[in-house]
DNA sequence: TGTCTTATTGGCCACTCACTCAATAACATC
DNA sequence: GATGTTATTGAGTGAGTGGCCAATAAGACA
């Protein structure tokens, strides 16, 4: 008997609880999407009941807004961890290199799965809308930052790092539109189709930006 | 009194009822989005009982999917008419001039939500996902076609079609993935960026398939 | 006009959801 | 050890969903 039986209770301090709370939310929302972040579900995840959940948070869509956030936030810094002012000649490119690997393997489907569900729910959710809106901006803008560098380092040619990160990362999101159905043959002509623009955006020769 | 009591009951054609449902079904996931295509809310729609759609449509998901199905074969024939065999010269870079302005304009607002809507929806609804591949080959055929049609009468030059408009649909699933959260700063860089990538995919100089 | 097929109704079920709230018990503080 | 605060429970509510089915009546056909 591993069950039931009213279970001791543990009381934990507010913030600590929250903070399990959209923890928990942000792997369930990765892992299955983010309508199954329910106040049972993160309850039962917890091993507490929903009317805690719902006492953190009196409105649901909260949950589902900061487990967005927190999830997204988290793979941000993995995939383009912050850059140091003056990264040294190459690392711009050794940067871009490893985005576009990472983004390009399958361990980053259920963070396009994410994304997408995320750019969906948005239009029925205005907090989550917001949090959305909020993820993009920092994406683009650490993206930004990225390019800004390797212009600075003589790395590569860009007019607008703004303008160039922001269709990089619509590529990105164009790429990754296919996550759910499958690219079946269409596979072949979109594998290198994110990397290819990027060069073609930042005036690099064909191939710089693959990953050795 | 506009309202209420037993209305008269209209008995039509199997049929007839069930071609109803698909495109009562259509309009509301595409106004509204694929959520809202309930057996009650189509029932209302039509001004029956759910029982009613329920027994055209034992299994929901036959409704949802039938419904995205229709509503983007008609968006297709709207967007991209199937081309004649010999489209004659210029004919392939008007149908693509036409294609990039459509898409562009805020009309096309609520297709990018359906493909949105039915792209993560898909993940969840296999019979969805099955319809949302099929359109996909659909949408990417038709592209080609115009391409192809385009090298053939030496409008443009392009070695692979097939590629060039998985691609082409690549980009502008990309700059529509954006509808629900507002491009903000981002829609200056995003406005020409899908015609810009298809000028360059096809050997174009910039600003040929800009609408006149 | 009467009969029969079946499209349609009306009502039900079991389920899940967010949300509410009085009662309870864990823990800090005295 | 007694007391008070409050994190947590347990048991609801109402609204929404898909699905099921016997009873009903519309319309075709004899």
């Amino acid at each position: 008997m591993t069950s039931r039986g009213p279970e001791k209770r543990v009381r934990k301090a507010p913030a600590e609880r929250r903070s399990e709370m959209v923890t928990a939310a942000a792997r369930v929302g990765l892992a299955e999407g983010l309508e199954c972040v329910t106040l049972r579900r993160v309850a039962d995840e917890l091993g507490v009941r929903s009317g805690l959940v719902g006492h953190y948070f009196p409105a649901a869509d909260r949950l589902v807004a900061e487990a967005f956030t927190s999830a997204t936030m988290a793979e941000l810094d993995s995939l383009l961890p912050e850059m140091s002012a003056d990264p040294g000649p190459g690392g711009a490119v050794r940067a871009l290199r490893r985005l576009f690997s990472l983004t390009s393997s399958a361990d980053f489907d259920n963070v396009s799965r994410l994304w997408l569900n995320a750019r969906h729910l948005a239009r029925y959710r205005p907090v989550l809308r917001d949090h959305v809106i909020e993820q993009d901006m920092l994406w683009c803008r650490r993206i930004e930052r990225v390019v800004a560098a390797g212009v600075e380092a003589r790395d590569f040619h860009c007019a607008d790092p703004w303008a160039a990160a922001v269709r990089i990362l619509v590529a990105i999101d164009g790429a990754s539109a296919y996550v759910n159905t499958g690219a079946g043959h269409r596979a072949a002509p979109i594998a290198d189709m994110v990397r290819t623009f990027a060069e073609t955006e930042l005036g690099l020769p064909v191939g710089t930006l693959e990953s050795s």
